[in-house]
DNA sequence: GGACAAACCGACCGGTCGGTTAGTACAATG
DNA sequence: CATTGTACTAACCGACCGGTCGGTTTGTCC
């Protein structure tokens, strides 16, 4: 076996187990010793690969962003009309955070809370990342007559953005709120999401006008 | 000065002081020390009024929550026509969280992480409480004939709710991407919000039929 | 096989954590 | 005036924090 593989295994390991752990409970509850038992090393091992806590923790986010940031790259291109566009983007977006859920949970706490710093810049460029491509994709929509020109692109794309993170982030408890059919189904919710949000709440009938 | 005077207003400073920098940096994140030093009192004083720092986070959430619920009252009961009631209702919401953002955060911390706990149970009734008094809006409105009779009130009210909270703890980062021109304006957030809701995305000309 | 470097560990460092103790100040009660 | 109870503090406790150190193992190269 090459000297470097055993290294790499190991480094991989460790940020692996970091990336659990920081995602489930936030960067200063877990401790270095937690993360060194949890990935069966010693504690000074992990210094011997990071040589911080905050340096452990950057990396762990930073794969995150990039795992992030290369599934978004298979799902912005979708074919179809407009809506089967929009509806397609909704629908992987959501996909994806949860099959990557540890990711997107790190990313998301660090989006959200709006400490300073290098971590900050890393998750703010993968939401921005996000954001830019959703607004591209309802420009064009909207440039091809499927949406009405007087909407703001930008503000459909946060609806659009909004409407996925607080699924993702809420489905805990959203699944043991009454009358929630769609708690663990996100087709089921990107489908009654698109249904208003194409069709808007209106009665058909009397849609002509009146605000 | 009666003597429980003074006691009930060092106490009360202790916990507005535990729930500015709680809601800011979360519970481990903040020492029962920097609690003790910024609020002006020795640490073994806060431990003289509440048992253990667990006490103390309990109670500053309590306090977030009866805030949260007593504003709550005045805004369920809007007045107007279904779209007006639904507006008023997202605006009073989002207007009240931002007033309060210290208990808003507070509470939003507490029920986006799921750690088992009081806590936990504190959060998700308030969280509770704001859908259902929603969903009883949406579904009376629905009666009314205003919504069309085919969407579910409870994924209507998830969207609204979803949307405000999404607003509120993404504003920050909000601010500061292209484009955003309700980055500080809650208004003309729940504006938007509303004119798609209300009339739906699609052109006026073609919403007879189209799925 | 000897030289060298990287991987790894047990033991330890100063410092901070949540929490306790012993004791002071003081007002109310008898 | 002695007693009692409450508000409050400085000093302290064991445990654990992030991080370091000296030393051992392991694999590579010559």
């Amino acid at each position: 076996m090459p000297p470097s593989s055993r290294n790499e295994e190991t480094l991989h390991h460790i940020l692996d187990t970091a990336m659990d752990l920081f995602a489930r409970d936030g960067f200063d509850s877990i401790s270095m010793s937690a993360i060194a038992e949890a990935a069966g090393v010693s504690k000074a091992n992990i210094f011997h690969h990071f040589k911080s806590k905050d340096e452990l923790y950057i990396q762990s986010l930073r794969r995150a962003c990039d795992a992030s940031h290369s599934s978004l790259e298979a799902m912005a291109n979708g074919e179809g009309d407009a809506w089967q566009r929009i509806e397609g983007f909704l629908r992987a977006h959501l996909h994806q955070m949860f099959q990557q859920s540890r990711d997107s949970r790190l990313i998301l706490r660090e989006v959200v809370e709006n400490r300073p710093g290098t971590a900050q810049r890393l998750a703010q460029d993968v939401f921005r990342n996000n954001f830019n491509r959703l607004v591209a994709i309802i420009a064009e929509c909207q440039r091809s007559g499927a949406l009405r020109s007087t909407l703001d692109p930008v503000f459909v794309s946060t609806l659009l953005l909004g409407t996925n993170v607080f699924f993702f982030q809420s489905q805990e408890i959203l699944q043991h709120l009454e009358g929630v059919d769609f708690g663990n189904d996100p087709d089921r919710y990107v489908r009654q999401f698109m249904d208003i949000f194409q069709h808007g709440t209106l009665p058909i009938e009397n849609s002509q006008e009146e605000v």
